[in-house]
DNA sequence: ATCTTTACTACGACAGACATACTACGACAA
DNA sequence: TTGTCGTAGTATGTCTGTCGTAGTAAAGAT
């Protein structure tokens, strides 16, 4: 019976609690979950257009598609294929991979979540004009 | 004792359940609550910036400035003044209104909004540079 | 008279993101 | 040989913002 030290002991702690806040002089601006709710099965449905992939590829292209801007996290990840099955935008399936051997499960996009891709790409050019009627540029607004 | 038959009683249904959907050939590209979750409270700041103002007002001007294309619902609306509230970012206060007479609820946007609202707008830059790595030009991707 | 607009409030449900924690295996270093 | 790192996940529960539903109430339009 071991008391639970504070000390970190998981080594992959850092992937799922995201990238430490840089705390200094500029508070680092980050994106929140909030923004991004809803957009993260479009990411991971526009990788999968190029072809099939699995989990931790996914995460390591999110993370340099957006140069580290934005790290998807594991939960949010794996919830995401797996409601994404259930509404059959994409398909599973175990295959061993060429080089390690080992077992993965791998997902491919299907006709019905590349429509819904292209359903959420119009949504977003709609959505990105109606936010930036209400973002002023840097601080052009009179009253401020 | 009245059983409540399918009928629209409520005339202002139509602004709590949002616009009716056009069914036809085109699908209407609605803007889901997804996306624009969180983004609320910045818009609402935003006409708060301009000067004190209150609820139905906020609602109208949403909708104009959007061209109609984003109506927010009413509890939406109210519950991110309660929300914003709680967290210092506005600051309300009871009027009567000249031209109506009518005692209403007005909202001030205080430091800390602006604060908060300027986050928010450095947070917009940074999420829709990364999402838009994910948004295919129209039919441009090369494998579909 | 009844409908519409204005101006809210209350309550509960839902879904996506997240925190926390755990498993398992191979490589490589100290 | 112990420990860390990278890889590749699963399980479970919590939080929060949005939304559906349902009211109240008074002034103005038809």
């Amino acid at each position: 019976m071991v008391i639970r030290e504070p000390v970190k002991t998981d080594p992959a702690a850092d992937v799922r609690r995201g990238p430490k806040k840089k705390k200094g002089v500029e508070v680092m601006t980050e994106i929140s979950s909030d923004i991004i709710r809803g957009y993260n099965d479009t990411m991971i449905l526009f990788l999968l257009i190029k072809g099939p992939s699995y989990g931790y590829e996914i995460s390591k292209q999110i993370r340099n598609l957006s140069d580290g801007k934005y790290i998807i996290k594991e939960t949010t990840l794996y919830s995401a294929f797996t409601r994404m099955e259930k509404n059959g935008y994409i398909e599973s399936f175990s295959q061993i991979s060429q080089d390690t051997g080992k077992r993965r499960t791998y997902y491919r996009i299907t006709a019905q979540g590349m429509e819904y891709y292209r359903q959420k790409r119009d949504e977003w050019v709609l959505t990105k004009e109606v936010i930036e009627k209400f973002i002023t540029k840097e601080n052009e607004n009179g009253s401020c």
